[in-house]
DNA sequence: TGTACATCAGTGAACGCGCGTTCACTGATGTAC
DNA sequence: TGTACATCAGTGAACGCGCGTTCACTGATGTAC
């Protein structure tokens, strides 16, 4: 239990850091201002454009899709993000964010329901899974994306460790942990993109077979 | 050693498919001889196009790029494949022709084997299983392209199939056969898609990585 | 053998589109004196 | 309090590009008679 703690805080550092992005030297109280009002409309663009993704296939959107939806012209998302891959990156990262929690939740219950839990999930924000694995493919990823991005791979990877920790208290203990949750959280995200579109079912019975998938594999990982 | 058989036997069926799509009706010695020309320049057209995949990644290579590979006007291209996306699925079934031999090659010396193949081959095709993730990806497949896709993934699958028939003689005997091979191949593809581009490491040591990981889930699976 | 015609592989140019990004500009709101 | 100036969020228009696809046309090669 100690290390969920642990990890909860590495988090919120990390939630700390991801929103610190805009300029610094906030002076005046007049300054101050002026940086909270940057700061809400940046959340707004986040937010405008996690409603898009949600609508239409990731591929499919646009700058101006997501200005539209904001309310503002297109060239002024430029004044708050770098290019269109840093709005998507800050976008992923907020819709992600409300996986953390859950796997939290359930990792109390055991590896079985950190399974279903992370299956369903990323089959509900079919978005977040599209941008994942784009981002996966994507080797042109600029540097602070990109760190952001590791370091979110990086805390779920933590915490699917423990539950492998126990095993094996010989020499390559940790090396086998950590190897192990990275099978399992690869196994998960195999799930996931082979049985997305699953031929001729809907979405509730591609859930249920996933449902079965990720529990063979988790019990697999129990073992 | 029977059931390799009988999926070599669906698998020539299969290949004798794929290549029929050209319009039938060869009557005349002309006529035939017309279609051999036909059929000589499309696959021309497909091998272009699989040396330009080799070179740029997936989402890059345009209709453009593969004729003047293939030294042709970029029309053409249109007098043999419906659309672009008929001629990757095309390319795609290709260069997915030469993965099969080698799996069952490896489905001699085990489930641990046929991992290490299979991750191996799309490691080093990195062109293909980026063209597959997109497939699975892209929900606006068309027909005929969908059904081969789909063929060939079952096809796969039932050189998996045959690792897990021995367990559980009982009643939903064929049934978690056909689940456990289901999760092992997604699994498979999971350490590609999330391992693939492991920050910071050489293409040889995500080859090295990977390979532990299959293994992991390979005994996992044998258990 | 020669001529008129049909077929069809192959082509260059153009269509039409949407995209990411930039730029010159506006106008509101603050500050300096 | 009033005026001149600076700042900067926000904008519409345009740039420049590459793409998939279509189309009217050419020219070689076959067939019919």
């Amino acid at each position: 239990m100690r290390t969920h703690i642990v990890f909860l805080n590495i988090c919120v550092v990390l939630y700390g850091k991801l929103s610190s992005n805009m300029k610094a030297v906030p002076k005046s109280p007049y300054r101050k201002l002026k940086e909270r009002e940057r700061a809400a409309r940046r959340t707004a663009i986040i937010e405008a454009a996690e409603r898009v993704f949600a609508r239409k296939p990731f591929d499919q959107v646009s700058i101006r899709d997501i200005a539209r939806e904001a309310g503002i012209s297109h060239a002024l998302i430029y004044r708050y993000f770098a290019d269109k891959q840093s709005l998507f990156v800050e976008a992923f990262l907020r819709g992600v964010e409300e996986l953390m929690p859950l796997i939290d939740k359930a990792a109390g219950k055991g590896l079985e329901a950190v399974a279903e839990t992370y299956l369903k999930f990323l089959v509900e924000h079919d978005e977040l899974f599209r941008m994942m694995t784009h981002f996966m493919l994507d080797g042109t990823l600029k540097g602070e994306s990109l760190t952001k991005l590791n370091a979110v791979a990086r805390s779920l990877l933590d915490r699917l460790n423990c539950f492998f920790e126990k095993e094996e208290k010989e020499k390559n203990s940790t090396k086998q942990q950590r190897l192990l949750a990275h099978a399992f959280f690869a196994a998960l995200n195999g799930v996931l993109i082979s049985f997305r579109d699953y031929p001729g079912r809907k979405r509730k019975e591609v859930l249920m077979h996933m449902g079965k998938l990720g529990n063979i594999i988790a019990q697999n990982f129990t073992r």
